[in-house]
DNA sequence: TGGCTATCTGAAAGCGCTTTCAAAATAGTC
DNA sequence: GACTATTTTGAAAGCGCTTTCAGATAGCCA
């Protein structure tokens, strides 16, 4: 890094008040907050008058006091996990452009996959005055929801479903399970597991009790040795898949927790000399810009984080309206076959 | 997408205020925002009273009211052409982690690459009452800085250098042309270049000029049919390469304007049976996290995203705390040599 | 103990906007 | 033209916090 000397930069003036533009208007400030925000009521000479001058003015109503008069903030925080991770970004992004359609403006914030810092976090948005708040997955620090009811202010949770709590997502379980029946469909026995850390997260927990139980559903197990966990992205599939193999008879395929780790493992496999899919099928999650064009294009369990987001806002417009809404919406993830996925070699079978 | 009816849900409750803060510990607001604030000159008796009260109490100060009352509102806003870009994802990660050291709440918003839009995003958040501002780029709609400037708030540019704003970012045709001249020393002399839209965005811009003036000092030139302007992705990166051979005799080596756009074009490559680097060399930009596992190993520009990001928050805290601050601040990008960069082959070289 | 600082503390005045309430202006009626 | 029903309007009261300013307390020394 390089600082080159420039110019030293200095600051300010006052900008205009609702106060000087009700003087150049000749009207009350009342008259200007009427125009400004709409209300019916105002004749239209002045009305004229008012929006003149807060044009000649460049007037903009200052934010914090109408928030402290209003009582809303028109702001909502969003809470994810990791802000760099696509299918988070992807519903921030969809997120957002629901609430900006309704006025609000949102504030996002990481919480790094723990629950002390996502409560930090929470509280650090609460603070500000938030008036709704989004948060990923139905497992939280006890206090969180204390504080949010606190606030009275509506919450909704994102891409799990929750037995108590509003959400909008999907069930992961289900999901993964029918990955692993499609594996098992295909002729595969032997199935493994590479999941990002699943420490107070409930959707790669999910994941792995739906495979373990579809897989048992069909007579097969999940092996301890095949149920991996490790941290996220390309290289954690590289060691998750190496960690695989160093346990026995390797699988001949394998559900990944996102596609960065099947990437992956995909890359490990065939360092290690195997043929993906002949002699390894590999599942993905999330269907990422990347899959399709891996080789082979990798078969993935598409989420819809676009719909999420937009669910996600919706839900949380309408309560800050007042207005009734249902506390569960689902939307269900999506498998898409590709070209990673394959039946076994006849020779791996047994 | 599926709606499970539920439970209707409801709200709210007052919270608590300073004064039944104050109310409860037996002294003043006044007292109380002295703790709260940890201004010295409290007691230790009184200031135990009231930090005792505000937690029973659950007290969190009003957000609106402090911002109004201090006028600051310990915000800052970003606005980027693309918030489900990698790069601007990491600039934002580490501006953010920076502000909220600071105390501050980072507000994103998304332009699109379309000038008005940023406007319009800019307006927005200036409306919210943001204390600083992050952009991308040197290229704004004309009333941007006008708008900036009756706020009176500090504002800094990212990713490119200005010649009259603040800014931290880095010569943008100063590294291209470096990579340009490391294709022409492995004895390269057709080469080609695939940027994203150019359009209303210096950094794209900057990055083919770098690499043309790079070549003209080498008495080479960037042929027309071999300067493809696309939009970004990996398909963007296919299409463009596609185009590129439909122009002539192929480059043997191309850079391209981000990983994603590299990957697409080694995937066109190789499935017209090229080899690369054997072919083809290629570089990227941005160094994304895939970069390292394609195969090749992609070659590319490692731009300090982070660094970035730092700097810039560093340097809007400081100028919103009113301290001097240099006016550019240059982070140097990085050439990573990778293996899909080689020599051409002999008998392309004529 | 009295007198004089040095500390602490609370009352009160904003910050800039919205909104209520009652007065002023206008329109409508007979 | 007097009188009532409507609109329009502005004065003023907050919203909840910070901060100034002056008064109350405490601390010290003679």
């Amino acid at each position: 890094m390089l600082d080159v000397p420039g110019e030293i930069l200095e600051p300010l003036a006052r900008s205009p008040v609702a106060r000087d533009v009700a003087h150049r208007a000749g009207v009350s400030t009342a008259t200007v907050s009427r125009v400004l925000n709409g209300s019916a009521g105002v004749r239209a000479d002045k009305r004229e008058a008012v929006m003149r001058a807060a044009q000649d003015l460049g007037f903009v109503a200052n934010g914090a006091a109408r928030a402290l008069s209003t009582r809303r903030f028109m702001a909502v925080g969003a809470v994810v996990p990791n802000i760099e991770n696509e299918a988070f970004v992807r519903v921030l992004s969809s997120f957002q452009e629901r609430l900006r359609q309704a006025g609000y403006t949102l504030v996002a914030a990481n919480a790094g996959y723990d629950l002390e810092d996502e409560l930090r976090e929470a509280t650090f948005l609460l603070e500000r005055g938030v008036d709704g708040l989004m948060l990923v997955g139905d497992i939280h620090h006890p206090d969180l929801h204390t504080r949010i009811a606190r606030h009275g202010i509506p919450m909704v949770q994102t891409f799990s479903l929750s037995r108590e709590r509003p959400c909008v997502g999907f069930d992961n379980a289900a999901s993964a399970a029918r990955a692993a029946n499609y594996l098992v469909d295909l002729g595969h026995r032997r199935i493994g597991v590479i999941s990002g850390l699943r420490k107070d997260n409930d959707r790669g927990g999910a994941r792995v009790t739906g495979i373990a139980q579809a897989l048992a559903a069909r007579g097969l197990r999940l092996a301890p040795e095949h149920d991996i966990e490790i941290s996220y992205g390309i290289g954690g599939g590289r060691d998750g898949f190496r960690q695989m193999l160093a346990g026995g008879p390797p699988p001949t395929a394998i559900i990944c927790g996102t596609d960065q780790i099947a990437f992956g493992a995909m890359i490990e496999a065939r360092a290690r000399g195997l043929d993906v899919p002949g002699d390894l099928s590999v599942i993905g999650h999330n269907d990422s810009d990347f899959a399709p064009f891996l080789d082979p294009a990798l078969t993935t369990i598409r989420i819809h984080s676009a719909e999420i987001g937009h669910a996600a806002g919706d839900h949380l417009i309408a309560r800050m309206q007042g207005r009734p809404v249902v506390r569960l919406t689902q939307i269900d993830a999506e498998l898409i076959l590709r070209a990673s996925t394959a039946p076994p070699r006849k020779q791996a079978l047994d």
